[in-house]
DNA sequence: TAATATATGCGAATTATTTGCATTAGATAA
DNA sequence: TTATCTAATGCAAATAATTCGCATATATTA
C-alpha cells in the first residue's frame, strides 16, 4: 500500500500500526505512523539522531520525532536500546524476542537469538521483575 | 588514610587506584582520585550528572569530570552502564561481576549476582565476544 | 460536521557535552 | 633534587542534544 500525506512513506504494515496506535490509545498520526514505519524498515536499532538524518527532508519537527519517540516508547510500540556505548537506540517492540551483540569499536550492532536462561533474580527490594535485557560486546568482522 | 590536597577526600583504597592508573598508563591525579573514590563510596552506579552534583564543592571541573570519565573508561578502571532508561552510568570496574536490577518507575537500582548462564553467540559477524551485560527491570518496593 | 482535546511546528530556552588554549603539575632522567 | 617534557586541568566558549511554550492544525467523537 502506498499513503501519501504530508510525508512520504510505503509501508505494508500501516494497518497493523494504526491498530496498535488506537489499542493504547494513542492518536494515529503521519508523524507516529512514519517513525514506526522507519523502525520497521531498519532491521538495526536506530538512535534519535539517526531517526532524524533518515527523516530529514519533509520530516517531522525534531522536538515532533522526540515526543513521538518518547510517546511510542512509554506506551510499549518502541523500545528503547541502550548500547554499551551510552546511546540510546529505539527498535519496534514487536519483534521477536532477542538481544544484541555489538562491536566496541564501530558500534555494529547484530540481533541475537541466544537469550537468558538463569532465573528471574529475587531481591527483597524489589516487588516485581518483568523484563531483561542482554548485551554481549566484542570485535565484528570488519574491526578484527 | 586522609589525604588532603586541592580536594579532599577519604579512602582507604587510594593506594590501590595508583596502583591501577600506573598500570594502565594514566597519570596520577587528584580528579582522577577523588572520581574512583566517589565511585567507590557509592555502591550503586552514577550518573555524569551526579558525579558533577556531588563533587560540586571544590571539585574537578566539568570538563575534566568528562575526560577523567572518558579515560578511566577507556582503560577499563571504570566502566560505563547504561540503564533501560537511556541513561548512562559509571560504576568501578573491578567489583565482583554481577548485573543490575532497575525500577522502572523510579531508576532506583540494585545489584544482583544473577547471571547469564547461556552460551555466548557464535555469529558469522562476530570474530570475537568477549563480554555482556545483563539487566533485569521491574517494580520496586517503594513504587508498588 | 462541529466541538474538543491532542499533536505539531516553530522558535527559543535549557541542558549536556566537547573543544581550544594557556597554564599547571605528574613523570622521568640527569 | 632539579630540569625537562608531556599529559591533565581550568576556564570560557562553541556545539550538540533535548525540552518547552504557545499558536495553529488535526484526529477523534458525538
Amino acid at each position: 500500500m502506498r499513503v501519501t500525506c504530508k510525508y512520504e512513506y510505503v509501508n505494508n504494515s500501516i494497518e497493523e500500526f494504526k491498530e496498535q496506535l488506537r489499542k493504547v490509545g494513542l492518536r494515529i498520526t503521519p508523524a507516529r505512523l512514519v517513525i514506526l514505519t522507519l523502525l520497521q524498515n531498519h532491521s538495526k536499532p536506530l538512535e534519535v539522531r539517526s531517526v532524524l538524518r533518515l527523516l530529514k527532508a519533509s520530516a517531522p519537527d525534531q522536538a515532533t520525532v522526540y515526543r513521538a519517540l518518547s510517546s511510542l516508547t512509554t506506551c510499549g510500540l518502541v523500545k528503547a536500546i541502550t548500547l554499551k556505548s551510552g546511546i540510546v537506540s529505539y527498535e519496534i517492540a514487536n519483534l521477536p524476542h532477542h538481544h544484541h551483540l555489538i562491536c566496541e569499536r564501530c558500534g555494529y550492532v547484530e540481533d541475537v537469538e541466544t537469550c537468558c536462561e538463569s532465573p528471574r533474580p529475587r531481591v527483597a527490594s524489589f516487588t516485581i521483575v518483568n523484563d531483561h535485557r542482554l548485551e554481549f560486546s566484542g570485535i565484528c568482522n570488519n574491526c578484527a
